[in-house]
DNA sequence: AATACTATCTATAACTA
DNA sequence: TTAGTTATAGATAGTAT
């Protein structure tokens, strides 16, 4: 007789660690499949007391193949991707304008990334290294995170004026 | 009569989006499933050709949350070691040996971190916004970033020899 | 702590409207 | 297309080893 799953955290700490470890290996499977099936890269980050440090879905090999990817796609608007990719810029081409009206959205999301990653350099690197060489280039990169920041909705505000 | 699901690329482009977007839905059901059950953050991106940005998992007001949690946790760490310095590096020195251990693990974690996050900026700046101006300073981003992986990893190295 | 089992719940690919 | 249904595969909390 298994009764329904009550939504609520767990009181028991070692059910509590070792739920933690099955459904994170089952979301990381998940994403694994998704990515598989779909043709697409996702990835999953875990901040929980069980670590010291947020944990990653991703191997180093995977993570550093999405890195290329993105590299690759930065160096020009190539088409020489797949057929995937450039049926995908001839839909951005025609649905340029329908991004236009998003950016204001986009623009806030990105801000928000932004600020994640502030937080995640602070707490790494304030809390677990404790230097003050590192602490100066966490503050000479807030800077220029703000400044992207600025620029940025100095873009949209252009756009959608 | 339903077969066993072949782990494959969907050519289907059709059935492919209606999967994804099914997928993701579930996936983000689960992310928030697992964050309720276990009292942690989780949260995950998706970059597909279906969007013109890559989507996350959640909420303004989570990612806020989870913002102001990390932000708290820097400055309570902070007044800590203003208040009672002594004790607090005292603790510090009692736990070095296991943080040193930890150090390894951590440091190749964040230095995946950061190289998720820079595929994130990239991502979003060149491909959303394709601005020079934001290119540079991604540009001069990630050369602090490289920066400070080639710190964190000197500290590393001086710390385990 | 880890590993395996299993009764039950959940996700979902194909199908239908 | 988009939404709802269903048959089956998959996930998993509790339990046993």
């Amino acid at each position: 007789m298994k009764k329904k799953l009550k939504l609520a955290f767990m009181v028991n700490e070692a059910a509590r660690k070792i739920t933690y470890n099955k459904r994170k290996k089952s979301l990381i499977k998940k994403i694994d499949e998704l990515t598989t099936l779909c043709g697409i890269d996702a990835g999953a980050i875990f901040y929980s007391d069980f670590h010291p440090e947020p944990e990653v879905s991703h191997s180093p090999q995977e993570i550093q193949r999405i890195i290329n990817k993105f590299k690759n796609c930065s160096e020009l608007e190539k088409g020489k991707k797949k057929q995937n990719h450039e049926s995908y810029l001839m839909h951005r081409i025609t649905k340029s304008k329908e991004q236009l009206v998003k950016l204001e959205k986009n623009n806030w999301e990105m801000q928000n990334s932004l600020m994640v990653y502030q937080c995640l350099l602070q707490e790494k690197f304030i809390n677990t290294l404790n230097s003050n060489v590192l602490n100066n280039l966490v503050f000479e990169i807030n800077g220029k995170l703000e400044e992207i920041a600025s620029k940025a909705n100095e873009l949209d505000t252009n756009a959608t004026s």
